[in-house]
DNA sequence: GTAAAATTTGAACGAATGGTCAGTAAAAAA
DNA sequence: TTTTTTACTGACCATTCGTTCAAATTTTAC
């Protein structure tokens, strides 16, 4: 693939996480795609097979980029108190930064995991959401997370933040987060 | 209006609602609806004049039973720790029973707050949200809700409740907006 | 410079969508 | 019973939608 291609690609994969994230899949068409991304329809096709293959990648990038930032930076520490605060640091980082995306998740991820037909969009989302529930199952290994906390449970609320609006709420939330999930030696 | 005719209409803003809350506006055909209801796609527009009009009057009479669920029974108690306390637990209750109005509110709500065109939708919500307004404003005449409270935010947060999945995490998030809204004279 | 490959375009298609309307059936009024 | 009003139907329309494709243009390889 040539570099003007890929640029073309990519300015379509822009245009469409803007659009997906306003307006959602079902409200977005590939006319106002286009004019966003400012080329012609058919180009799309050339690129994309389908709308639906269009929003897989736009949505499997968004994880991506999300997953990235909270793990991907390779963490020297094994103490999981540091490891689940950065976590949860960067998560709400993230949110307050990255609008387009985070807008993208909240608006689409009950449709993603509910919906047959997205199944790469789903699997990248599930095996996300594992690698949070894997945090905290190691966490309870480490005796730094709480008995009592049910891994999924705690995956489910700490994928929920993503619908809390307002820096300080999140702030707030986060505290609570924390408070629920860890043990409290300070 | 006869009574089958009232009948009928209920049917249909029963379906739309059903399937408003499942697949979102923009997911929805009136064709889906009229199959749901087991009506012709063209009775729908005997009774409404429009998709977006059959939207607002679902929408409208889902707030209706929210409201009054939250505010409805005439409160004897004037005071506002109790009737703050009340009212979230009132709000929970109704978010973990009646589960189709709750999705279709958190679907929807972001939608009909931008948009231009659901201008009844959009008024009947910001009525909602300035009668929750209006009782923290209250709340801190009262002296009950703390003073660094700003009631537009303490709203906002409220309102935010309704993405959070499981009774149990609801729980939580119910004793956090109360310790961070009230006062702590127990 | 020319051939081959990759990229872009515009026109078109069938299906689905929101919406209309003339007409039929049923219920209420007379 | 007849008339009038109300409730319902089916056929149809215009537009938009996702998608296809042959042809034109641009880029790359030789």
């Amino acid at each position: 693939m040539s570099k003007k291609s890929s640029e073309t690609k990519q300015k379509i994969l822009e245009a469409a996480k803007i659009a997906f994230s306003k307006k959602g899949y079902d409200g977005v068409s590939i006319d106002e795609i286009a004019q966003i991304a400012n080329v012609r329809k058919s180009l799309i096709y050339y690129y994309f097979p389908s709308k639906e293959v269009l929003f897989e990648e736009v949505w499997v990038n968004s994880i991506d980029e999300l997953e990235n930032e909270l793990f991907g930076s390779e963490e020297e520490t094994e103490n999981y108190y540091v490891k689940i605060k950065n976590f949860l640091r960067r998560y709400i980082d993230f949110l307050t930064s990255k609008k387009a995306i985070s807008e993208l998740i909240r608006r689409e991820k009950t449709n993603v995991l509910d919906q047959d037909s997205w199944k790469n969009a789903k699997k990248r989302y599930e095996n996300f959401l594992g690698k949070i529930e894997q945090m905290i199952i190691e966490g309870k290994k480490k005796k730094c997370v709480n008995d009592n906390v049910e891994p999924e449970v705690a995956t489910e609320m700490i994928a929920s933040v993503d619908s809390v609006p307002r820096k300080s709420l999140l702030k707030r939330v986060e505290q609570m987060l924390l408070k629920v999930l860890l043990k409290d030696n300070v």
